[in-house]
DNA sequence: TATAATTGCACAAAGGTTTTCGCAAATAAT
DNA sequence: ATTATTTGCGAAAACCTTTGTGCAATTATA
């Protein structure tokens, strides 16, 4: 086993017989502002380049209270929103010299708390999050911290925290205008959890849009509690076996419609002659799907770049 | 503006009028090991909680040389197979106090050797990555300064680095057969990256099955360069339109089936009746899509369950 | 009562950076 | 040949932890 301790700035300056100083500011690029003269710059970045020199980023975190590190903290990494949302900011942070460390929430208010903890413990120069639940406590006591915070797709109706997502309210309202156009009037609304502020505004452009048609709103027509693949199964099943069923289905994400889908398949509805199905987010692979879905797409690449 | 500056040891050691190492000892449960009496012990973990303590991790890892980090460099976040992965393999660390830097390599063997410097400096405790290239002399050097390194998903051959993966080549000889036994002949193989071992070993089990069968193997039938859906979608119209075409079409992967897929629909060619197509990879969302697809899945929560 | 053992904690070093301040030597000015 | 400038760099503190060692005060033993 060799005893490969790697180089410090010490190793280096003992090499060439100079101060730790004077090496650490010929590598930072400072050797002329405090006046290194270039024989030794040269000679410096020399032996540090041989022995592939890289600076301890705890170390130097530690000395500066900066580590060019940021958080990303997401509900669910394996959805695909979230995934790609994930891949955009990682791609743009990495170009602009930050690492991400990533934290999945599980929609759990538990986990982003304590995962908000470690990111802090950690001295992240930021955060990226979608939080999940009602509770913004924790949110607050890091903003006072002074550790800038920036929400992503969901937001809280009271707090003042910069905020990066589509208008829910408005794609709801033109998806349901659209339905409505094309002479439906029973509209089911499948949606995702409750208490987040995109479902909340997905609801409110769904309400609109029918007020705006002088249609009644039916409050068993909004149905459903999480954004997931089986609440869109369930609450379908449920919908299409009502007394007086909906004509149409607004599926409040991806994941949801899919639900919906299945269902609709199980219960040998075809779509659109049967019953017509539209959904928020873009689908990952509408293309391929069996069924032609009219979508409302969130333009994530734009979400994501917020550097 | 609140001058919030964070609890250090120092600040509970002064508030309380003991020493800085004792406030350390007994906030890492090892005041019994030191003889610190009960009373102090409690006074300080009392103000630590009170006072929202937590130790900074950099200094701490600068002292204890571990980070409680671990990196993850996967060729693709987007990907639905590697979101899946890295989900996984969030969450295990998670539970097991360590947090999860994440790179994504894009398939670039350079943007793999940059981001191995960044996580080696930031001293992460191990890192668990899928391999983009054929060169792996960066890794070796990793491994060399005593990283802990385990492959995911692709390996190289001569690197004695522990793998965790899906047995492509078994994988590969099934599907294969499987298109034989029920009747098919030409059989076309649209490969993935040509020098990642996932894909070499796939061939390998395709052309094994041909062999298997006393079935000549046609290399014009081996085709592609990615694992991206463009690729499925270009081989296979060039594929279809060969003077003697193939029977069935053996994917590489989960994105090109769906580029494979939407050449078809283009074409006019009706799966199954004009045309038969396998797939590697689990499809995210096989069970919606338009054709029914047999798949070989690739068990990803227990690759990534490897702590 | 004098010595031995135990209890309870404090000092200081180490880990690798960055940066303020300052000092010696070389060169320029008078 | 002095004094004034400039050039080139070094010492040391600070960032916050953890931990080996040591030392005083208390209690136990003889």
């Amino acid at each position: 086993m060799k005893k490969t301790t790697d180089p410090t700035l010490e190793s280096i300056s003992q090499q060439l017989d100079v101060s730790v100083s004077t090496v650490s500011r010929v590598l930072n690029g400072k050797w002329e502002k405090y006046r290194i003269s270039k024989k030794t710059a040269e000679k410096i970045l020399e032996t540090a380049k041989q022995l592939n020199y890289s600076p301890n980023q705890l170390a130097r975190g530690l000395r500066l209270s900066r580590t060019n590190t940021i958080g990303l903290m997401i509900p669910d990494i394996a959805n695909p929103f979230f995934a790609k949302i994930a891949s955009y900011i990682e791609k743009s942070a990495r170009d602009s010299g930050y690492s991400v460390i990533v934290s999945d929430s599980e929609e759990k208010t538990s986990i982003e708390k304590s995962s908000l903890q470690t990111l802090t413990s950690r001295k992240i120069d930021g955060i990226v999050l979608s939080p999940v639940g009602e509770d913004s406590s924790h949110l607050i006591q890091a903003s006072d911290k002074n550790i800038p915070i920036v929400l992503i797709d969901r937001y809280f109706a009271g707090l003042k925290l910069p905020y990066v997502g589509t208008d829910n309210f408005k794609g709801s309202f033109e998806a349901v205008n659209y339905l409505i156009e094309n002479g439906h009037k029973r509209i089911a609304f499948v949606q995702g959890i409750q208490n987040t502020s995109v479902n909340q505004d997905r609801v409110k452009g769904y309400i609109e849009a029918l007020k705006s048609h002088n249609i009644a709103v039916d409050f068993d027509l909004i149905v459903g509690d999480s954004f997931g693949e089986e609440n869109g199964y369930v609450e379908t099943k449920l919908l299409v076996n009502l007394d007086n069923p909906p004509t149409a289905i607004f599926a409040g994400s991806n994941l949801i419609s899919l639900g919906a889908l299945r269902a609709l398949d199980e219960e040998n509805l075809k779509v659109p002659q049967d019953i017509s199905i539209i959904s928020f987010d873009e689908q990952p692979y509408s293309g391929y799907l069996a069924t032609p879905m009219t979508t409302v797409s969130q333009p994530s690449k734009e979400i994501a770049s917020i550097t």
